[in-house]
DNA sequence: ATAACTGCAAACGTTTTGCCAGCAT
DNA sequence: ATGCTGGCAAAACGTTTGCAGTTAT
């Protein structure tokens, strides 16, 4: 990998990487810090930001935009659309197809030449349904 | 309208809420805080979030959420899809139907009590297709 | 009198940046 | 020697909040 002219993989690109991999959750940037800072605890945060962006320039990360709260990471970067719960903030991948020509319709109703599309759906998950009353996420 | 115990019309209030409507783009807190300004001079910052947030609390404006840039605001709230300039940052309605089916494939394929989704498009929008090299949003 | 609202400024949380040192090439 | 990278701290950015004064009920 990283054939591209000066890119080092350092040990924080690595380990960064890993670390939004095997989350579960979509980690937003202070969780992936505290979660790297225990194999490199001399980490700062500034580092964390700046490769993750690198990380998504490579195609290696995707960022989740939800302005008004943080952003959140995905080490997962094949198509795939998501769940946010609307109660805990809790983002999920949610394992279903893109719809039939969702693009193509786009492409008929204007001039832009269009190249993707973001599809995330709101809710609330299991567990808030059942502890009826909790903090709102932010 | 404005029927709710204790809620008041002012003239900021009405004022943001008709420059929210007659905004061609989708505006950000600080460009309506601008367009406002120019009737209501001494108009603040803090008034304009404060009074959006009200207004969307009472469904006459629609927050756009996308994280790492600003909060945008849209006077129509209507149903309806937006499609983002990759380039230049703009932002436009899109007069596209919801899938078939859509949210019903989402709560097919999770637990969680689906309320709503949002779907956004991506795309190079007319003007920057032909102005060739740009700057980008941010 | 009470409660809602405003302007102003300070505070906040997140993300970005500048600087200098260190390390790989 | 060059130039990408890291740590650290400061700055920047968008947004929210506290306060004191004002206005409508």
């Amino acid at each position: 990998m990283s054939s591209q002219p000066g890119l080092r993989m350092t040990q924080q690109h690595r380990v960064i990487l890993e670390e939004v991999r095997t989350a579960d959750s979509h980690p937003a940037a202070d969780e992936l810090y505290e979660r790297v800072r225990s194999r490199l605890p001399r980490l700062s945060l500034g580092t964390v930001y700046r490769n993750l962006e690198l990380l998504c320039q490579q195609g290696l990360v995707q960022k989740i935009e939800l302005a008004g709260s943080q952003r959140r990471f995905d080490g997962n970067v094949q198509a795939h659309y998501h769940i946010r719960c609307v109660r805990c903030g809790l983002v999920e991948d949610l394992p279903i197809q893109p719809p039939d020509g969702l693009e193509d319709a786009a492409r008929a109703a204007t001039d832009y030449e269009v190249t993707g599309h973001r599809l995330k759906f709101f809710g609330i998950c299991p567990e808030c349904k059942h502890e009826a009353h909790r903090e709102p996420p932010r």
